[in-house]
DNA sequence: AGAAAAAAGTTGACGTATCAACTAATTTAA
DNA sequence: TTAAATTAGTTGATACGTCAACTTTTTTCT
């Protein structure tokens, strides 16, 4: 979308973070999502690119992951200080634009959209069987 | 979009085309769009991809293109029989989709989620600068 | 007419979304 | 308790969106 050309900019500039490397720290920063299907559960995003992004991630010096005590197959994923200073920065420039996105938008043209696109979900599940 | 996910299982079953391939068949067979920039302008789609999907189109036997007399920038595109025919066969298939998915919505809804959408593209055009 | 600007397309790069197949570890249920 | 089903995560493939640099041809402007 190109609705998200300035957040795009916004981290490329002032992070060297992609948009979706941002949402992931903070997803761990802000909330209290340890790993993978957390963030998977709290976001809806494709596990494949989510293992990617963190991928990335841990490669850049933003998160450390070490694999759960108990559960072997999961892996706890901790934000860097480096990422944590990041996020701090950025945290506010983009709660800013989201401020200024939604300024234009009245009560109830964000629940109008809110309820269509549940509903236009809705009858793209139930139109699944058609096929 | 998974709101996409029916149109393409659709046309890759029916028709073996991309979501994309059949905007531009469904362009050239039902508008009077003739060359890349008429369906860029028509669609806003980028003429980077746009240009791959053409050529795409054409090394799958969908159009055929021949320059233009009159300026030697430009190449005309025409549909195959064979596209033609497929565009015949799967647009009451994607016209039905489309009913049924905005079935479910009512003209407020409709009409609030365009004037949003805009709303939120001019917000965006207007924050461009505080970057 | 000649230089500069604009338009038509092509190509490369990167980011994102979705689907599918796969391994390894854990949970469930017979 | 062992076999079957689930879950966590990785990897590959494909489609799509956006930006940027570039060539060629046409238009505009002086």
């Amino acid at each position: 979308m190109r609705l998200n050309a300035q957040a795009i900019r916004i981290l490329k500039r002032n992070a060297g973070l992609t948009l979706t490397q941002w949402r992931v720290i903070a997803l761990l920063a802000g909330t209290d999502c340890k790993n993978s299907s957390d963030i998977e559960r709290q976001i809806g995003m494709d596990k494949g690119q989510l293992s990617r992004t963190i991928r990335g991630l841990a490669d850049a010096g933003y998160v450390k992951f070490k694999t759960d005590a108990k559960d072997h197959r999961k892996s706890n994923l901790k934000l860097t200080a480096k990422a944590q200073k990041i996020y701090d920065q950025t945290l506010p420039l983009m709660r800013n634009r989201q401020r200024s996105l939604f300024a234009h938008l009245d009560e109830t043209e964000i629940k109008a959209i809110y309820s269509a696109l549940e509903k236009l979900e809705g009858a793209a599940q139930l139109s699944e069987d058609e096929l």
